[in-house]
DNA sequence: AACCATACATTTTTT
DNA sequence: ATGTATGGTT
């Protein structure tokens, strides 16, 4: 066991401060990017069980991810020596499950509450739209889901969501709020944004359970406290009692999670919040160069929802960013390529990342990585526990603790199949809702089943709950991993794969072998639990709450989205795409909030860079199949000029026909017109005013400013700010998908589709990105087209 | 139940 | 362009 920490020794006075931080009131670290805040947490950790005498117990640090909280405990454990370490260290929604797994009879949850993945929640509300009579089409369920979502992060009931929503949208998701939680109780299910709610709940209205809890947790510590929504604040200010000590760490420039709840506001209110609350900052940097640091901070600077930090090193100035201003995608990617390459010996692969702001940008890199047999590690991919066969297993060990779990049911009611049809399924449903009995309990009056069904369906239902309880019976006292080879077994699961000739047959299997190994590997570990249920149980929750990403260290160079490269850092760094609609994304461009958000993810690129960083922009790019003339990113003239070199590519001017106006800094050319908010309601709603690259002739920026004087419609540019910006130099236009050219798109028009033919719209309806048109074609007959893909000629 | 054709959507993603 | 979901057909 190591010896008592030198905790001034090892700490600079900031962090000293923080981690020894006395007294009863609350405290916020704002720890700036790279400034040793997870090193602050674990020495506050140490500190409180070293010198207080703390016991572990009473500790609680919650994170967002278990990437974070693994990587915090094992910190802990190694600085104090003590394994493991009884106190809780995870996630928020670990956290909740605990107090829910124990008091949640208190909020109406049975004992055995499944959590639902994200499909299983699309399944339920899917369910639900058609319950409640809001057709699927009317609205996009994902949407749907997402205001649930946001209405859950709000605390906000159906019933309380209906009163306050005051337009069709909000009242169509009221009803359908009201139905998916219906949905969600039948089913014995909470889903995640429920986990947190309930616990505020719980905490809210059980006086006894909130003093015995306020009692155990004396010691709250909170990381990433920038990325809170509502819920999760709520929940730590009702877990903070009279007593609480409450550490909070963050830094409101890297909040780039307001999309999914997230309020910046927590961080910055934090004081208001949490009353009598000292305020710190850790400004020294251990990761970037002094450059790194001054270009990022001037453009963050631009924000106005910050406290403000200026981040400093001692270890030197380092190279100035390289910015290359690349042709197209492909240009890019070549360039990128090359780069890392000169930098091998220097660094390694594995010291460099490759960020892009989405997917879809990967290709064109991975590409150019192919052929230059730069190895990669694409940070991505499909979760583990949401492939199709690892979720059926899952479904299945579902059962074996709690068969009327109906989602598992159903899941698994005939796969692989055996012969119990969508008819038979349905009808089961139908019947067992009808006697609001679970279809498991339905099945276990043999009568019942032969007068209900036709003897070959019968026989096939029987066989199957057969086959349930047989495996219920042998997983009371077998080992979780003997468990799931029995289902293997006796469901013949693996008897639908052909492994020799099918290549996702055999990644199939592999998934299943993998899954086999990881319960065998958490059930050693948990060795010291008391019984077999107990193990499984908790495999089952553990697998509910993991979701594996984790595909990092693979080796090479990581290519990832800017939100994935939160919290990690390389030795270089290339940030792809500084451009309008891209950096900042165009769906953000015209909310002054999420712009800010969009030069935080920039920021958050940025400081991920320990000695070199690249910046790339693209003159034009294939977004969606069809080329688009891009703009530089308003962000890059952000950054002060003496921190960068910029590099142009060669072909950028070698072939001019299409982009003839290469200046320094902007281009002449522009894009199409239409981004999101002014499309549909407009005059030029869904015509273009593209430029006519095919002609090679760009438009002049006069014809540009005048357009938009007269529109006037776009966001994030007031036709004063087009006016005071000088020709091609400053331009700065939003994002504009490109069209060929063509008058007004309105009712009656005749349009040319690359594949339908000629037609004429019929209607027009709704407007921003999504207006739908509903076109009759000469070919095939009336349509339902989005104006944003539809590429449509007018005639 | 397997198969094919068509429709649809395309920012970011954890739990 | 491209992948996935859905729906109809055999």
């Amino acid at each position: 066991m190591p010896s008592a920490i030198d905790f001034p020794a090892t700490l600079n006075p900031e962090q000293l401060e923080a981690a020894t931080h006395e007294g009863r009131g609350p405290q916020l670290v704002l720890a700036g990017a790279g400034s040793g805040k997870t090193r602050v947490i674990t020495y506050r950790v140490a500190w409180l069980v070293q010198e207080k005498g703390v016991y572990p117990e009473h500790i609680a640090a919650v994170t967002f991810t278990n990437k974070a909280a693994a990587e915090m405990r094992s910190r802990i454990e190694e600085l104090i020596g003590i394994y493991p370490l009884r106190a809780f260290v995870g996630t928020f929604h670990r956290f909740a499950l605990r107090l829910l797994r124990i008091y949640g009879a208190k909020v109406g949850l049975p004992r055995d509450f499944a959590i639902l993945d994200t499909s299983d929640q699309l399944t339920l509300l899917k369910r639900a739209m058609k319950s409640s009579g809001v057709p699927e089409d009317s609205f996009r369920p994902q949407a749907v889901l997402g205001a649930i979502s946001g209405a859950k992060n709000q605390l906000l009931s159906p019933a309380k969501y209906d009163r306050e929503a005051d337009d069709f949208f909000s009242k169509r998701v009221a009803k359908v709020y009201q139905h998916y939680q219906a949905a969600l109780r039948e089913a014995g299910a909470v889903d995640f944004d429920d986990m947190i709610r309930l616990t505020v709940e719980l905490l809210r209205g059980q006086e006894g359970i909130r003093r015995r809890l306020h009692n155990k947790y004396r010691y709250l510590l909170v990381d990433e406290f920038q990325d809170t929504n509502h819920a999760q604040l709520s929940m730590i200010e009702e877990l903070c009692g009279p007593h609480a000590q409450l550490t909070a760490v963050g830094d409101e420039d890297q909040g780039i999670y307001r999309w999914r709840g997230a309020e910046l506001g927590n961080i910055l209110g934090f004081e208001r919040t949490f009353e009598g609350a000292v305020v710190r900052k850790l400004e020294q940097n251990y990761r970037s160069t002094q450059r790194i640091l001054d270009a990022s901070g001037a453009v963050v600077a631009n924000n106005e929802m910050r406290r403000g930090k200026t981040l400093w090193t001692d270890s030197g100035d380092g190279e100035k960013l390289l910015l290359y201003r690349a042709r197209d995608e492909q240009d890019e990617a070549r360039w990128v390529a090359n780069t890392l390459k000169g930098l091998e010996s220097e660094l390694g692969f594995g010291e460099m990342a490759v960020l892009v702001r989405t997917n879809a940008q990967t290709r064109a890199l991975e590409d150019a990585f192919l052929r230059r047999t730069i190895p990669y590690t694409l940070v991505a991919g499909v979760r583990f526990y949401e492939r199709a066969e690892i979720k059926d297993l899952v479904a299945y060990l579902r059962l074996m603790r709690n068969p009327d779990d109906q989602l598992s049911f159903e899941r698994v009611l005939n796969r692989p199949t055996r012969g119990i049809g969508k008819t038979t399924q349905n009808k089961l449903r139908e019947l067992a809702q009808r006697q609001s009995i679970s279809q498991w309990q339905a099945l276990q009056n043999d009568a019942f089943i032969g007068e209900a069904f036709p003897a070959r369906s019968a026989n096939a239902l029987r066989r199957f709950r057969d086959l349930i309880a047989d495996l219920r019976q042998l997983a009371e006292d077998l080992p979780l991993p003997a468990v799931l080879r029995q289902i293997l077994d006796s469901t013949a699961y693996l008897d639908q794969y052909d492994t020799s000739r099918n290549e996702d047959d055999q990644a199939r299997v592999e998934n299943i072998q993998e899954l086999l190994s990881s319960a065998q590997e958490f059930t050693e570990k948990n060795a010291y639990a008391s019984d077999v249920e107990d193990v499984l149980s908790a495999f089952l929750d553990h697998v509910a709450l993991t979701s594996d990403t984790d595909g990092l260290g693979a080796g090479g160079v990581s290519i990832m989205t800017l939100h994935a490269a939160k919290g990690l850092e390389y030795g270089a760094v290339v940030l792809t795409g500084l451009e309008e609609g891209l950096l900042p994304h165009f769906n953000s461009q015209s909310n002054p909030d999420d712009l800010e958000e969009e030069r935080r993810l920039l920021y958050v690129g940025m400081t991920r860079a320990k000695q070199r960083l690249f910046l790339t922009t693209c003159r034009r790019r294939r977004v969606a199949g069809t080329y688009q003339d891009q703009n530089e990113s308003r962000f890059l003239a952000e950054v002060p000029a003496d921190q960068m070199v910029v590099e142009q590519s060669p072909e950028l001017f070698a072939s001019a026909s299409g982009y003839g106006r290469g200046g320094a800094r902007g281009y002449g050319s522009r894009s199409g017109y239409g981004g999101g908010s002014s499309y549909g309601g407009s005059d030029y709603g869904g015509s273009n005013y593209g430029g006519g690259s095919s002609s090679g002739s760009s438009t002049s920026a006069k014809d540009v400013l005048s357009f938009f004087g007269k529109k006037d419609a776009t966001k994030g540019l007031s036709p004063e700010e087009v006016a005071a910006s000088e020709g091609p130099k400053n331009l700065k236009l939003p994002f504009m998908p490109e069209t060929p050219k063509g008058g007004p798109l309105r009712k009656g028009a005749r349009v040319r589709h690359a594949k339908l033919g000629i037609g004429k719209v019929l209607q027009i309806e709704g407007k921003g990105d999504s207006a739908k048109l509903i076109v009759y074609f000469d070919s095939v007959g009336r349509r339902k087209l989005i104006a944003k893909y539809a590429n449509l000629d007018v005639l």
